[in-house]
DNA sequence: GTTAGCATACCGTCCAGCCGGTACAGTCCC
DNA sequence: GGGACTGTACCGGCTGGACGGTATGCTAAC
């Protein structure tokens, strides 16, 4: 079962991290609004109250999703010198495949959305669409800048399906050789 | 609606092909055993006695993305030259990437399989586990052959969810870097 | 006549959404 | 200041439909 965490705050985040959860631990076939309810500790009316449908939900948490991405890359800025030209990219793998508890989240967010609707996840390929328009109008080698960005995701995608064949040690090696191309990326 | 494709062949291989069919086209929350049934034209008593479960069925759609990515790959092999040191990661590009229709379904198999039930995932770790230790063991640069796997599947992850914003033209010059960086992957 | 390969009808459960409430904080009028 | 009214936030039972699975019937092949 997934426990309702006293968490404070406005209900309606509170609701969206716990459909967060909810699909992290047992599974987008599973978030029901009875169970979000509960895991937000809240009753379905109260949740059908700032959601008025399920769909509702699941775009909230589409949303969600863009903005933990912005959110964290732009905490990893502020690790990385302003001098250097890769920043933004260095930003992207830092932020989304460091520590961060808002990256762990996107995947569940991502998976239980593209589950019930493709069609919601349109705010994702907007936001998308404008970091490419940034890539290709830069100064960067386009192809090699968004493969670092194409493997960013799949390696999130797998860790968050939990298919990631990579131990702890490859997944560094990965990970700095993800900085290497981004500074090669650059010159 | 997903229309019922009169394909011949064994039932088997109708009904998974139909699966992936309305995973891509209506979405994995509406993979129902009633519309697979009606888009393979088998009646629902006949797809459940060739899959007496629908676990039974993500289960099978699992393995097929297994199969359809090992195809893919050995189909893919017989472009390249024999004398190509990275003959293998190239491959993985080109069998993944490329027009083979097998490999646009993949996304779907695993999307649906993933929205149900992660655990039936793990024939597909194994898989990535195995190929993961072929290319720790070869002489490649581990960490720049991985990389080239992740963007693979990252592309093919954005494509699948349809929020992949490359323009064609983009999409080509990824690919051709790809295969570039797979060339350095040995040396 | 027995098995493989389906079809048809039906059942029980689960779940999204609805609806009739409650509590409470304003706020406007007198 | 106190009554009437309104809006916000939330509760929890209910229901109708959808969906997974079962039970049974049918037919052609061997």
């Amino acid at each position: 079962m997934v426990e309702a965490h006293a968490v404070p705050g406005p209900a309606r985040d509170r609701i969206l991290e716990a459909a967060e959860r909810v699909v992290a631990e047992v599974g987008a076939a599973r978030l029901t609004l009875d169970v979000v309810a509960q895991a937000a500790g809240v009753s379905k009316g109260g949740l059908l109250y700032h959601f008025p449908s399920k769909e509702s939900l699941l775009g909230a948490l589409a949303q969600r999703y863009v903005q933990s991405m912005e959110q964290c890359i732009e905490t990893a800025k502020g690790g990385i010198s302003e001098q250097d030209h890769s920043r933004d990219l260095k930003a992207c793998i830092v932020g989304i495949l460091g520590t961060d508890p808002r990256s762990k989240a996107m995947g569940a967010a991502l998976l239980a959305t593209a589950a019930n609707d493709l069609t919601l996840l349109e705010v994702i390929r907007e936001r998308l669409v404008a970091y490419n328009q940034e890539l290709a109008a830069s100064n960067a080698d386009f192809a090699r800048a968004a493969i670092v960005t194409l493997a960013i995701d799949g390696l999130m995608m797998r860790e968050s399906l939990r298919i990631s064949p990579f131990s702890e040690t490859q997944r560094v090696e990965v990970v700095r050789e993800l900085m290497k191309i981004a500074d090669e990326s650059y010159r």
